[in-house]
RNA sequence: UGGGGGAUGGUGUAAUGGCAACACACAUGGCUCUGGACCAUGCAAUUGGGGUUCGACUCCCUGUCCCCCAGCCA
């Protein structure tokens, strides 16, 4: 499902400085015009929507220039990776409607490989096998502002270096006790070429080989030479690898290989909310929401489960574009990229969130018909449907203000308005309980307007959504708000979680739906007309048991004006 | 006060020596059987200073501010 991706979204985008490179080594002829670029997540956990920037970005770049783009796990810290990411991840990238057909890849697949090249960097004098713990390392390596100061090992002859990376490949040597380096400068500026580690010990069970090794490879190590194999032309990656790029490219230059271009872009900060593996880790585990996929997450099976498609959170990533600042993109462009699609897309019925009995007294008792109402009306082709109505219905109880303000056109004593394709009712009367709540409303119907259209031509200001209360259906509705209550919850010295919004998730129960509605289906996108855009819980909602995700709300101007939160409390 | 990057309206993205444009947000008006959508209009920016040039967001010099780097993480 999901799988094409419409010629409209190609168009949509300008030249970045990627695809000014791109076009500059086309022109030039120095990577034969190919382009073949990659997606290399670590299996460290559930992709989120910054992740979706980069494989919008490496699918999508091999796509318009008739290129290649692999999936490649980066696979070479065996203590936090797991099969449950990399199965996630594969179905992640998928549904956003991408195919690296063949070329699906692991850093793993390459281990034999990289301990090769590992030998070699040995035998040229380039790299060696260094006693130092960690603790001293550190203390060796200087600071920002003073250079480091050589390892006692770093003259350890090529025979010798042989000799103990064999060994500590063969497991004869304790996790952290002996390290293979690089031999480079350990007075460089950056700090990233003072004999960075190559390989280090780990007695720990990979996930796809198992105890076969005992020593893995560092990400810079692993992935330039991986990218080389793969003979990728542009290696695209986020900023804080730019000062890695002097290292990626001194491995390939020192192995003799093939060498792509590192080109770094800014990655994707979202508003009121984190993007970062760690804290979305810290949240599942700590049980502030419901898993990897809880709908409030920024993770795409998150969005996904709310009811984002992915076609709508492709064409958030291109309207984002790409760049070298660094930027936090309002969250509230995911939402109108997911409004402006399910305007156009979504069918439409009306739900009564939080209801208000109406009863219509002239309305004849035991009398039910049907009356017929739009689809869509943004999309003519999806046709009409019939909704029952009868005497007894509910209506939002935010229709209803006993003293209204200035500006409220929804029903209040006295007052004519519309029930969407019905008829204009007037209220008559209110019945409170004893505390004094409203509890039902009391309306005249005037026959003439069926259809929800007066014949002598008489205008109401507001038209309400109603559900006849025999027919309705009850569902249970859960409406989500953000995560945070700050805009940027990293910023300033609070812990991220002091600022988790408590009111991010409300359950609504004893909702009423149209029936219509029964026959929803999983993965479908509602609206709910006057309310939002709404979709069956993919994991919760059983047959007989309707549970639906608010994705977002409808904009809202009247709660605007009115002052009310953004974001709608029904 | 080492090294590497970055700075264009409220938020993003363009313009690469030639009228600072587009989108979102916001505001106002219109239209409407969704206070939705849609239409129209408006608000609003080149980090400071200097230089080159007929002409600078763009090139040069200089200042300021922001981000990243001292994992045997990626």
């Amino acid at each position: 499902m999901n799988g094409n991706i419409d010629a409209a979204e190609e168009s949509v985008k300008g030249r970045d400085f990627i695809r000014a490179i791109i076009d500059e080594d086309n022109r030039t002829g120095k990577y034969e015009k190919r382009v073949h670029t990659r997606f290399p997540p670590e299996p460290n956990g559930y992709l989120h929507i910054g992740h979706a920037k980069s494989i919008c970005l490496n699918f999508g770049l091999a796509r318009e220039y008739g290129g290649l783009c692999n999936l490649r796990f980066d696979d070479t810290n065996p203590t936090k990776e797991e099969s449950e990411y990399v199965e996630s991840i594969i179905e992640d990238v998928t549904w956003l409607g991408f195919d690296w057909e063949e070329r699906l890849f692991y850093a793993s697949d390459y281990f034999e490989k990289l301990y090769e090249y590992a030998v070699q960097l040995i035998k040229s004098g380039d790299a060696y096998v260094c006693d130092l713990t960690a603790e001293e390392i550190r203390a060796h390596r200087g600071t920002l502002t003073e250079p480091g100061e050589n390892s006692p090992f770093r003259d350890r002859s090529v025979e010798e270096n042989l000799d103990l990376f064999s060994r500590m490949k063969d497991g004869e040597f304790p996790d952290g006790s002996k390290i293979l380096r690089a031999k480079i400068d350990m007075a460089s500026p950056n700090l990233n070429m003072r004999d960075p580690a190559i390989y280090r010990i780990k007695h720990a069970s990979h996930h796809r080989t198992g105890a076969k090794w005992c020593v893995y490879p560092m990400y810079d190590f692993t992935h330039g030479l991986s990218d080389s194999i793969e003979r990728i032309t542009h290696s695209i990656c986020t900023l804080e690898f730019e000062d890695h790029r002097p290292l990626y490219d001194w491995f390939l230059e020192k192995l003799g290989v093939y060498r792509p271009q590192q080109i770094e872009f800014a990655r994707l900060n979202l508003s009121y909310t984190v993007l970062s593996k760690r804290k979305l880790l810290q949240l599942v585990e700590e049980g502030f929401v419901d898993g990897w996929s809880d709908p409030r997450m920024p993770t795409l099976s998150g969005l996904r489960r709310r009811g984002f498609t992915a076609e709508s959170i492709r064409r958030f990533c291109d309207e984002v574009g790409v760049a070298k600042r660094d930027v936090v993109i309002d969250v509230a462009r995911l939402e109108n990229s997911i409004r402006e699609e399910l305007n156009r897309t979504a069918p439409r019925f009306m739900g009564v969130l939080n209801p208000l009995k109406m009863v219509i007294t002239n309305y004849p008792e035991g009398q039910e018909e049907m009356l017929e109402a739009v689809n869509n009306p943004e999309d003519p082709e999806a046709g009409k449907r019939s909704v029952p109505f009868s005497r007894e219905i509910f209506i939002e109880r935010d229709d209803f203000l006993e003293d209204p303000p200035r500006k409220f056109f929804r029903l209040a004593p006295g007052r004519e308005v519309r029930l969407r394709y019905a008829y204009f009712v007037t209220c008559t009367d209110i019945v409170k309980d004893g505390d004094g709540n409203i509890i039902e409303v009391r309306c005249s119907y005037d026959p003439a307007t069926r259809g929800g259209d007066a014949p002598d031509g008489r205008k109401v200001k507001g038209t309400i959504h109603w559900v006849s209360a025999k027919h309705a259906l009850d569902a249970e509705v859960r409406l989500y708000d953000r995560l945070f209550t700050r805009s940027n919850p990293m910023e300033g010295k609070s812990d991220f979680l002091a600022s988790l919004n408590p009111d991010s998730l409300q359950v609504l129960s004893g909702c009423k739906l149209e029936p219509a509605l029964a026959g929803a289906e999983k993965g479908g996108n509602y609206q709910f007309e006057r309310t939002g855009y709404f979709c069956l819980d993919s994991r919760d909602a059983a047959p007989g048991k309707l549970i639906f995700n608010r994705t977002v709300p409808l904009r809202d101007s009247w709660a605007k004006m009115a002052g009310k939160e953004p974001g709608g409390k029904a």
